[in-house]
DNA sequence: TGTTAGCAGTTAAGGCAGGTGAGTGCTAAA
DNA sequence: TTTAGCACTCACCTGCCTTAACTGCTAACA
């Protein structure tokens, strides 16, 4: 939705929202003339609020308040009028030591991701664990546990170790363990996608069809890795965050926003929307509606594995964020994970 | 602390106790008189109010208000006047089927439990994950991830897989297998507390002296068993319940309690002190301090596999809780969990 | 001596009136 | 097209009053 406002215009909307996002009270015409725009009087300004009222990027919560700026403002504000600034050098050195502490250890390197994302932004961090396809399969293990089930123990070359309980009856842990060595061989230095389809095909082949042994080996493998790649885990830190902000004062609010923390299933579906297309995106006004609220935002990114989104992370907030802050910030940890990623 | 109350005191306190726990409210002398002590006069009841208040055992928010029981009040109620109802047959019920359902999977036992004390209790629940020791060695494996890095993935008989990363080289996959193979041997059938004195054991044994195989991987296990049992998990669930309490309308007490749920930390001290002896403990006033507010209160108790106490569990709320109903559900639940771990 | 009735005193809370200030829309002039 | 001026609106604060829920105290009572 593109609307037709002049250079002017733009500043006095880019000029409201400022002082908005850094008051949190409506901002009248005569601040905005005093404060930003010294050329026009507060006459000039009213009649330019009054236009960009009815386009629907402003609202008065009273006929005798100042405006706030609607989601849909804030939307227009991002794709046409803000700057985003460069990150700090500062943060920027922060961020890349205290990850590069933490090489090798995926597990580590995550947390320390959502760790600083939520410092440093003072919002809530929010980080969804890679899914496990991308990684480089290093062993996978099978450990009866009774008449019943089977362990199965997969780890990647990143070590990170995921397992998963399966069903499956009449094989014995000596059979196991040369199913295990099976699988071993056959998918060393795969990442756990091909190892995924050199299984089925191998399960089409002539070959499996005579090997009584193989065929068996190749089906737990299958079924076991259908259900590691299941749901994946989401991170959530410094919810505490959510206090500071004064426009939350609102009990509605925050118990919308707490309540929605606790429900995993709407954060992974909300960040699985970002790793569409590459980038920083702003989640804000209606993409938030889920939440029983509209007055948050996500500001979010992927994470990849060379080209392949693995995950995805972000930072959420009250709508009201210095986006020109958060965004180079979440591009930035976004970057240095992925390239961090790379390498195992 | 003992204080000399009377049968008919006793009955007073018990009577404003009640009131306010299911109103939230400040209590009266005339309500106390009309509706649990017909046979006596408001007057009456505030002779004994006046010296309850006295004893610290009440307190009034301001000079015309009614009175409020304080911690000590509800301490006391505890100890002495309450009784403790016996929990209904259909949550008895309730709990024990969902419990056994998940039998087999201690992980999954232990996310019902926390689940089901939340749901019963509408109230926040947290659980503190086994520590390992008690629990049937079933396999130790050592798997190298780089020149560095040996990860450790244990795994006990009840199918909980846990894994560490150990530093240390000079030692080839190949041999890091027959480390592995010899732990493997030597343990089965001990419990991982069992496995480690063995360990200890055999490290200042004349044979270990002189095999030089036999004695790094008893210190590599050593290693791994040390790092493995580190820190507990915690499990906090229905965060959101705490917004149902009408007395956290205040703002702060609801920021210092999100805070302390994210603090895992704290939460495990809290949670390791009812372990100390059996039975439901409840913890308030001072006991919470650490939580920056004396309004909430924690009712928990340890759960056991045979004898030995492996983690805790707990309902968290605010101190105007109904102990009668929540003290029996904690204990059932934690009776249940223990009697399913024992079997595994 | 313990219990009660009565009464004066305290306090929070709610409703109402009036004043203030920030901000608006509209109109007319520059 | 911009600005100044003006009347108007509304939230918010203040002070004032009333009401209701309590209490503590005292004196009378069984």
């Amino acid at each position: 939705m593109a609307y037709q406002l002049s250079e002017r215009d733009k500043s006095i909307l880019g000029a409201i929202i400022q002082e908005y996002v850094s008051t949190g009270e409506p901002v009248g015409s005569r601040i905005v003339s005093r404060k930003y725009m010294m050329a026009l009087s507060p006459a000039t300004v009213r009649n330019v609020m009054a236009d960009l009222e009815e386009l629907g990027l402003l609202y008065q919560p009273h006929i005798s308040a100042g405006r706030i700026p609607t989601p849909e403002g804030f939307r227009f504000y991002l794709s046409e009028i803000m700057q985003v600034k460069a990150l700090p050098k500062m943060e920027k050195g922060i961020i890349s030591r205290h990850m590069a502490r933490t090489a090798g250890d995926v597990r580590e390197t995550l947390h320390e991701a959502s760790h600083l994302l939520s410092q440093i932004s003072r919002n809530a961090s929010i980080l969804i664990m890679p899914r496990i396809d991308p990684f480089l399969f290093k062993r996978i293990d099978f450990v009866r546990l009774d008449d019943s089930r089977i362990l199965v123990i997969l780890v990647s070359k990143a070590g990170m170790v995921y397992n998963h309980i399966v069903h499956g009856e009449d094989i014995s842990q000596d059979l196991l363990v040369r199913y295990a060595n099976y699988l071993n061989e056959c998918s060393a230095d795969l990442s756990i996608h091909e190892m995924r389809d050199r299984l089925v095909r191998e399960m089409s082949s002539e070959k499996a069809r005579f090997d009584s042994m193989m065929k068996q080996a190749l089906s737990l493998g299958m079924t076991a890795l259908e259900g590691i790649a299941g749901s994946p885990d989401v991170y959530i830190q410094g919810k505490e965050s959510v206090f500071n902000s004064p426009d939350l004062a609102d009990f509605a609010r925050l118990r919308d926003i707490v309540t929605a923390f606790e429900d995993k299933g709407k954060m992974v579906r909300l960040l699985n929307r970002v790793l569409e297309d590459p980038g920083v995106k702003v989640l804000l006004g209606d993409d938030m509606e889920q939440f029983g609220t509209d007055h948050f935002s996500l500001v979010a990114s992927g994470y990849y594995r060379g080209e392949v989104p693995v995950g995805s992370l972000g930072v959420i907030g009250p709508i009201r964020m210095d986006y020109s802050r958060v965004i180079p910030l979440v591009g930035y940890v976004a970057k240095i994970l992925s390239d961090l990623l790379e390498d195992v």
